[in-house]
DNA sequence: CACCCTCATGTTTACGCAAACATCACACCA
DNA sequence: TGGTGTGATGTTTGCGTAAACATGAGGGTG
């Protein structure tokens, strides 16, 4: 900064003022300095500022993974948002999804550059680990229901869950059947239980549950079960990827889809469309949790001010080939 | 700082030495420091530290799309082995892949603290945006041809296709059709040329190219085509995603997978063993090309020397369902 | 014409940390 | 007993920036 105010002619503090755009600078001294600083090739050292600042103007993001559609997307979505304030985004990787793992990232976490995190996982997962959140770095939790504690931004699972099951019943299904995700997962749960009060306000008898790992073979194993139960004409899965799953073992025991068995599932990832039969399933915006979590946790850094709550984004369902009125049993 | 070594009854530098691990702190000190640190809720100020320091511990990220199985499965790697380094990653989005978008990205990498960067993407953008990396920033790219430049990491693309083309013709089909991914993509005019290749190598003609542009959907319509052929019998699809859709549309005209016509994809990704039928593809190791990335990254920032060349990580033919000899016409 | 105000610019200082150097106590040896 | 070395700890300093304050030139007003 020095070599380029003695370039231009002036002190360091009208450098610092150009490249901050403050409007005191006369336009003359402004574009000698914008020259002197492309000359030296001068960028200024943001560690430098943001200890003088007292602000990184980085927000870090714990997650176990981005191989789920759900997480890469929103974390996509988060970036792009985050990157229009003006903020980066630093990937704070867990290891593992154990006590351990979350604890080594929020040590990490201590240690880094950021004025808030957002953290896409499982809370309880934190409240087992027992963690402490450093002072002054403030927190926006995803998929989770801990919004008396944090605030909190997810897709609204039980309407999702609700509008897959009442499609169902609407096309004339006796009941619907379910293939859930894993019980540490609260959008999984939330989705289960929406899909069990539909049928009981339904008065609808609710078939035993069929768990999966969000996997499409947990999805596949799930579906040779479901395969072999006659009664058996339609599907809610948790995710399209178990779906996929479902609908490979419906296919490979001869069941065939939409005509005897319909099957909806969750998330409309891109690849949905082209399943076979096209997959009917409930659309979830991620980009928009990602844009609403970025929202949140800046409105919290600026005023400084933690407030709960959950924010819900809606689903809607879309219908495409896996589902049909069930055969007529006469 | 100074209220932790108050608090200790010791000097500012024995506490900055205690919590970087300096050897020479007695033993008893150490515990007083660490004590008063806990008690204070002390965290070092990472500003400060990367200002002192004139390093960030951090890696830049520059990406279009997290939406791409490859791009997030090798983000995940990156980020998981800079975490083992002590580095963290900080994701820079290009909002859209143009010469703008691009010119973006590294305006803003610029004011970033970073110490070195991993550019996913294709680099002839990079060169059109007529770009300079900020001086003392190292950089890696991946999915490139740019080895002359720069240091590439990249799965070993050409051998990877070169296996799923043999493999097909080693069942006996007389040549082997391909679904290739848009034109601007490196790995795709990979795949494509070392298709070309091996069916001229042996001989064997080479039908024409359908141009998808790596989605299901676009597969679907190459498919409906290839549909029409009937002396088509082996299909390459340059991604997983695209031959779940040439899998569509071949069942949808009727035509038999493996049994009349065999299809082969690329990537492996999870899903690619639930499709109907499960996917013979070739598998791609992601996480390898992240490791490897970071792994060259960190020999550049820590040598400050840039060695262009191209580390290849290997592929594996996975033979699934969808491939079998060609039918016999008599 | 003297006063004061405004605005562009310069000077000083501190942000929190750690390298470099300084100091001091103690042990060991001749 | 004095000298010397070793290792623990303290003191000084500067990293690059921007806020706060200081300066000074010009312009307007009574």
């Amino acid at each position: 900064m020095a070599d380029v105010a003695r370039l231009a002619g002036v002190s360091s503090q009208t450098v610092s003022r150009v490249s901050n755009g403050h409007p005191s600078v006369v336009e003359s001294t402004r574009r000698q300095v914008l020259n002197a600083m492309q000359q030296l090739g001068y960028r200024p050292n943001s560690a430098a500022r943001a200890l003088k600042r007292g602000e990184f103007r980085t927000i870090g993001v714990i997650l176990f993974t981005l191989a789920t559609t759900g997480n890469s997307r929103t974390v996509e979505a988060i970036a792009a948002q985050a990157a229009q304030e003006g903020y980066a985004i630093t990937l704070i990787p867990v290891a593992m999804p154990t006590q351990d793992g979350v604890l080594g990232a929020f040590t990490r976490l201590g240690e880094l550059a950021v004025d808030g995190v957002i953290v896409i996982m499982e809370v309880h997962l934190l409240d087992a680990a027992n963690l402490t959140l450093p002072p002054g770095v403030q927190v926006v939790v995803v998929d989770s229901d801990a919004g008396d504690r944090y605030p909190v931004v997810d897709t609204d699972q039980a309407d999702g869950a609700r509008q897959a099951v009442r499609h169902l019943l609407d096309l004339g299904h006796e009941t619907v059947w379910h293939v859930t995700g894993p019980a540490e997962s609260f959008s999984s749960e939330r989705r289960a239980a929406a899909w069990r009060d539909v049928l009981t306000e339904a008065g609808r008898p609710v078939p035993p549950v069929q768990r999966g790992d969000w996997s499409a073979l947990s999805g596949y194993e799930a579906g040779l079960q479901l395969a072999a139960e006659p009664s058996c004409t339609a599907i809610f899965c948790a995710n399209d990827q178990m779906a996929l799953g479902v609908l490979r073992a419906l296919h490979e025991r001869g069941r065939r889809v939409p005509d005897e068995v319909s099957v909806v599932g969750f998330d409309d990832i891109p690849d949905a469309a082209s399943y076979l039969p096209p997959l009917t399933t409930v659309h979830q915006d991620f980009a928009e949790v990602g844009r609403r979590c970025v929202q949140g946790l800046l409105d919290q850094i600026r005023r400084h001010s933690l407030e709960p709550g959950t924010v819900l984004v809606p689903t809607t369902l879309v219908a495409r080939a896996s589902t049909a009125p069930p055969p007529v049993f006469q």
